[in-house]
DNA sequence: TTTTGTGAACTAGTTCACAGCT
DNA sequence: AGCTGTGAACTAGTTCACAAAA
């Protein structure tokens, strides 16, 4: 009841950072489960990575009321109930767009298979690739057939790797084949409607950061 | 004299949040300096992408008074000055660890080559690897030739691109040839000292935001 | 006794609004 | 007149600290 109430407003509620968060707890919660932990504190769990018990008690409370006070948290409970938060339970399908270096190796990346994701088709508009396949065997599709195939195979999730001048356009097309999330590997801004789910993984940034920390440390 | 004084705090002041911004308004003084646009106000710029003006001028105020009252900022001046702050005038040297997949994806992405980041080698467990090199050119060398390669070739920046399981290991021998800085590909929680910058890119946790996104939005 | 779940206190980050310079 | 630089107000996110449950 409490848990039904909530759900109505949670990607308003609940942040990011949080999610992004419940991530990490499950990976760790997987590892706990192999090595067949039944059960783990807040306390526990927080020492793994530098975070707060206090934290993770008030990320897991969004969601409803999991553990068990003086035990902590059933190991394979938590983790069945944040499979089901992140939408894991099902496999969710996922498409991506350019057939480059970046996207060839993500569509054969071990860990994007992992947990529920499964890579279906590489898009490119170079008529040498279509027709291809990566060397884990994903196929390579021509972009003009994204709206059909997305459709065709229920494609829940674009992945952009195509040059920085080729992605809006690419996005537009993801957005017009009826796609609602895009994880973005090019760098710059894109524009997407707001129900569309727009994540960006910017590389350049990345190593900008790094630059700007190694410019300024050496001087203290 | 102002500037000086700030300079001495700075990596503490300076949040992280700061500096991604910081690269976001360099590329976007690259596209107006390549339109040939002379001056941009705070406004414009924030107007580009969905940002704040206050912000963009307090996020430039840490670093000096770069703006002119009336004007805006002059292009060219702006861009030097944060080429300056970022650390980009001097053409830093990467080295990636591990030869996968995403690793020689990465050492032939156009996008690290730019903007003053240079690719000098691979480094692999594996002896079938080493000796061969990236489409691009970049030699694959062996991990345990990374402290002396390291030195050598005063590499600044290392990415791990090595699987989960080995990646610790692998941070200990980054962490041990004397580098500063790492950008982790791999996904988990990763130990380096507090004088070692440790960012990392979790692809599973994006993807896992987006199938939170997904499993939450159908609902309302 | 142990550990959760959570209000209250605190810290960090963002936006407003305006004085002051050009 | 126009736009920066910045204190003040606000908003979001984190941590503390403790009552309540097992």
């Amino acid at each position: 009841m409490k848990l039904a109430i909530k759900r109505k407003q949670l990607s308003d509620q609940v942040s990011e950072l949080t999610t992004n968060r419940l991530s990490v707890y499950l990976r760790c919660l997987n590892a706990l489960d192999a090595a067949d932990v039944k059960t783990v504190s807040s306390q526990t769990l927080a020492q793994q990575f530098h975070l707060n018990a206090a934290q993770i008690r008030k990320d897991l409370a969004y969601f409803g009321e999991f553990g068990v006070r003086g035990v902590g948290y059933y190991v394979k409970d938590l983790k069945r109930h944040l499979r089901q938060i992140l939408g894991l339970e099902r496999r969710l399908k996922v498409a991506i767009l350019g057939a480059g270096n970046l996207g060839l190796a993500l569509s054969d990346y071990p860990g994007f298979r992992q947990e529920g994701f499964q890579i279906v088709a590489l898009f490119d508009a170079l008529s040498t690739k279509v027709g291809q396949q990566s060397r884990g065997g994903v196929p390579i599709f021509d972009i003009t057939e994204l709206r059909k195939i997305a459709a065709r195979e229920k494609i829940a999730i674009a992945v952009i790797a195509v040059p920085a001048d080729a992605a809006q356009h690419v996005v537009d097309q993801v957005v017009a084949a009826g796609i609602k999330a895009i994880l973005n590997f090019s760098p710059g801004t894109l524009r997407a409607p707001a129900d569309v789910k727009l994540k960006s993984v910017d590389l350049t940034v990345s190593l900008e950061s790094l630059s700007f920390y190694l410019a300024h440390e050496e001087e203290e």
